[in-house]
DNA sequence: CGCTAAACGAGACGGTACGTCTGGTCTTCAC
DNA sequence: GTGAAGACCAGACGTACCGTCTCGTTTAGCG
């Protein structure tokens, strides 16, 4: 089991304090620089630390930024809960994902790593593996229970169900074309289950 | 009424030459190189212009891009087309929208637009008013006239439903996660009309 | 006879307003800023004059200030006063034209021009024409009458001497090697006619 | 003893290939294009340079040209000749001198440092410190062993006559005025000498 | 516990592109 | 039909960063 795993090559006798403070200044400079003029040199200086040591280390700054938002949503793989009451329990969850990605922080990591994945597809892989995957499962391990209780539709296709959950408050976050309150979360839940349970 | 609107400012006695071979080259370069590498520079060279008739006109490379997406989508306001068969209506505009989405070219371009959309305020509004709007007006118009046909269930929020149908589309793109196929659009047609229909 | 005469090109129909505003301004701008920032665009802008007019009618910036410099100087061809004294004729003439250099506007003038000079051979030769040569013409004038006079030795040279009383004090000027005074102006003369007379 | 002094800032880790690249393109480009043509790109270009490395080090183009100069005077500082004759001695200086001035690589470089001491004190008290005082002083010291020798007259400014011997000869080359060849420079030499002599 | 190799901070380097400024030409419109 | 206004192509300006490359200086692990 390998112990550090991220975008960055594999450790041999790296600085610990480095590796920190490079993903701190990241994170730092992320909220209060417009992304497009966030430039190694800057996160370097940030973090007092010489440019050669984050090319070292990371192969781009997507790679940086990455990384420091891997550092910063920990595991992140937690489990939907389950108070046997589905729609209950979606809404929840989608009001939170909702209510994260309009805070500031959240959103300028956000955006910042969305660019990365449009314009690198390493970034993107890493993206869908280490943090969207993980994410989905969660919200599909929650509908498996109540498709194995019967609860849904045979024909229903529970990733595609996520997705129609996810993909909306997405769509939203991306364009900024409505509020993304719990009102918003829960007429997607509404629309999305009433399309999926029996 | 105005002749021309776009991000760019109001023309005085503004060459159409330059302006059209700037947002062609726009166009070529887009499809030819990453976006990170394509420089006003370039753009300006191909389109055999100078710099400063780029920076005359446009305030920054992404405003570029969008008039040249702009151009592109022509007027872009096609209504959906009404069969009767709504779920057939919406199925084919989903899968032409995903058809659509992953040519190359299309994809290119729509990569470059939405980095600019999550870097520049500006962009995002302008998309929103000229291109996003106009669009899924075009398919909350057909969501009318089945509702006002009194197929659909009463308390349904037909903004909610537009996004619930493009949502996980634009999803699937931007972020790789599956396959965007004729299947997929029917599937989340599927789910979001089976939760509307009364 | 040209009813005008100048580096720049023949009128035709040219409006004596644009070109009396365009010198002006010109003579106005080279003690204000720096030559290397003196530009066709700030002259055209200041004398309210298109920049087309100036290329029109002068082939080139250093065309335009050697104009702005002859029409200030007027004909300068002023020849020395003679009271008898050579002497005292020659060093009064040199200490104004030490006093003259010196002054902020002249030295200004002097120095665009002469960076003209330098750089092209077209303004050299004007100068040289109109300029330096009835300058010379005239201190040479007064050397001729002494020489005439049996003053000079027979075996002078009045075009050296004559260079030789004006170039240390241009040297100076040029090179600010020293103090462009009155008593050095005398101890030109000294050395010079010294140097000459019988 | 500092071991490089020159307009250019103080070094701290520079690369002595880049300086010598640097100013051998300049010399380089300065007898290749006319100087107002001559610009840092070039001189970039030419020495394999990027452009910030000139700017890192020099404050100005003219800042290069003059250090491009000082490496090709190199000491410069050797003393005249005493062969006893005064008159010939200083003839063959200022005879030398004028063919010195007059090799197209000379003329072109002096041309551009003399525009950029027109225009930049700092440039001018550099070549005053650096080249005309040495050159000056090397005259001065063999006309000081004539004084001492009870040759010249005693109330003779050798300062004075330094620059009636140097400034005739300066003025035919900045002005273009006549031929600067060796009967000019020992017509000059004449004048000024037997106006010092006793 | 001292050697040695690496990683480190610093920052100069060859480059690319930026956004601005100006040169000189060409076009439009008012007088 | 000249002249002001100013857009146009071109290209240099001086700056900001890129990613690479020395520099000496820690620092860690092995021998």
């Amino acid at each position: 089991m390998p112990e550090r795993e991220s975008v960055s090559r594999a450790p041999r006798r790296r600085s610990e304090r480095a590796r920190t403070a490079v993903l701190d200044a990241t994170a730092a400079l992320i909220e209060e620089v417009p992304y497009a003029r966030l430039t190694v040199e800057a996160i370097a200086a940030r973090a007092g630390v010489g440019k050669q040591t984050i090319y070292r280390w990371w192969p781009s700054r997507g790679a940086v930024v990455f990384d420091a938002l891997l550092e910063r949503s920990g595991g992140g793989d937690a489990a939907l809960p389950d108070t046997g009451d589905l729609r209950a329990d979606l809404s929840s969850f989608l009001r939170a994902s909702a209510r994260e990605m309009t805070a500031p922080s959240t959103d300028a990591f956000l955006r910042a790593v969305t660019v990365e994945i449009l314009q690198d597809e390493a970034v993107a892989l890493q993206y869908r593996q280490r943090l969207l995957t993980p994410q989905r499962a969660a919200v599909r391990q929650r509908l498996a229970t109540a498709y194995d209780a019967g609860l849904l539709r045979d024909d229903v296709d529970l990733d595609v169900l996520v997705e129609c959950l996810v993909g909306p408050v997405a769509g939203r976050w991306l364009l900024g074309s409505g509020a993304l309150d719990d009102a918003y979360a829960d007429a997607v839940v509404d629309v999305a289950l009433r399309g999926a349970i029996r």
